[in-house]
DNA sequence: AATGCCCCCAACCGCCGTTCT
DNA sequence: GAGAACGGCGGTTGGGGGCAT
């Protein structure tokens, strides 16, 4: 090592940006068929001209069947907030905690609404003024996984009050009966709670990574999120007999060693198909329930 | 109507941890 | 045990759309 890692594919041959609709309908087509079980080498089955990654991104953000889209209800967003004082940063332990929501889209909800919402009410509270308040913004930074000491001490005044006592972890909330209400601490391979008998305010806490694990796990099993995270793959839907079996060849059928002296041709293709196709798309989303994403 | 600015969000980048060889 | 391969994560970016002037 030393050098660095090696990109993990040639950036020189895939193509970047936005999606495609035609691409969309592609990576979707072939997942749904085949399943995703090695990303690197997907875009080639697939016949995209993607990195691997690319598509995975695209998939978990964007084309899974399980997304849900729209605006994050108040609920979600005062979620979002209290997961964020336990996690700091850890999107995807949040995201893990909102059914249908990703990482990278809560990532964004906090950095667009809610980090701002936040500072404001705590200068409110603190009437400070308006030039203060934009110093308070263009200083404040996202508190790390330990780093949780970095919280505005505003947090301190909002209607969320965690304790630690007894094995639980003791969130009064007004607003989220089933978020966060009790959450146990105790892990079936541990008999002695001793270290979580100390209460304390969220405004200094600090709770080991390993009970974190747990806290994850029990949260999950009492509000019943895991099966709604875990949606398993269904590869002989009914509508997949519906795609256009020329659309599906091209997809599934074309030899890997030859996926890329005709990738340039099948996009081509597949520009002219793009108009065909639409329908089909459109059916897809419907059925992904992807419409409202148009 | 034209222009500039700002905000939002999809996508990229690079790093890290885990698994495989 | 070492290094490579891979998936996953979090930070960051930049294009597009909306809004103000």
């Amino acid at each position: 090592m030393g050098r660095g890692r090696a990109p993990c594919c040639d950036k020189t041959r895939v193509k970047k940006g936005a999606w495609s609709q035609a691409e969309d309908l592609r990576l979707t087509s072939f997942i749904q068929k085949k399943g995703h079980d090695n990303w690197r080498a997907l875009p080639k089955q697939a016949g995209l001209l993607r990195c691997g990654k690319s598509c995975r991104l695209r998939w978990m953000n964007y084309l899974r069947p399980d997304i849900r889209r729209g605006n994050f209800t108040q609920e979600e967003e005062e979620s979002i907030i209290k997961l964020h004082e336990f996690f700091g940063n850890k999107w995807s332990k949040i995201a893990a905690q909102l059914p249908g929501r990703t990482d990278n889209e809560i990532k964004n909800v906090w950095h667009t609404h809610l980090k701002k919402r936040l500072i404001v009410k705590e200068c409110n509270s603190s009437s400070t003024t308006s030039v203060e308040l934009n110093e308070s913004l263009k200083n404040y930074h996202q508190p790390s996984s330990n780093d949780h000491q970095s919280i505005p001490s505003s947090l301190s005044g909002s209607s969320v009050s965690t304790q630690i006592e007894h094995g639980h972890v003791r969130n009064q909330t007004s607003s989220h009966p089933n978020m966060f209400e009790t959450i146990q601490l105790s892990s079936p391979s541990s008999n002695s709670h001793s270290s979580h008998d100390a209460q304390i305010s969220h405004t200094n806490l600090s709770i080991p990574e390993s009970n974190i694990d747990v806290m994850e796990d029990n949260l999950k099993t009492q509000n019943g999120y895991e099966e709604l995270t875990e949606i398993p793959f269904e590869p002989n839907l009914d509508f997949w007999d519906l795609l256009d079996a020329d659309f599906i060849n091209v997809v599934s059928q074309v030899p890997v060693s030859e996926v890329q002296t005709h990738q340039s041709m099948i996009f081509e293709e597949e520009d002219k198909r793009e108009g065909e196709s639409w329908w089909w798309l459109a059916y897809l989303e419907k059925e992904l329930g992807l419409e409202a994403t148009i």
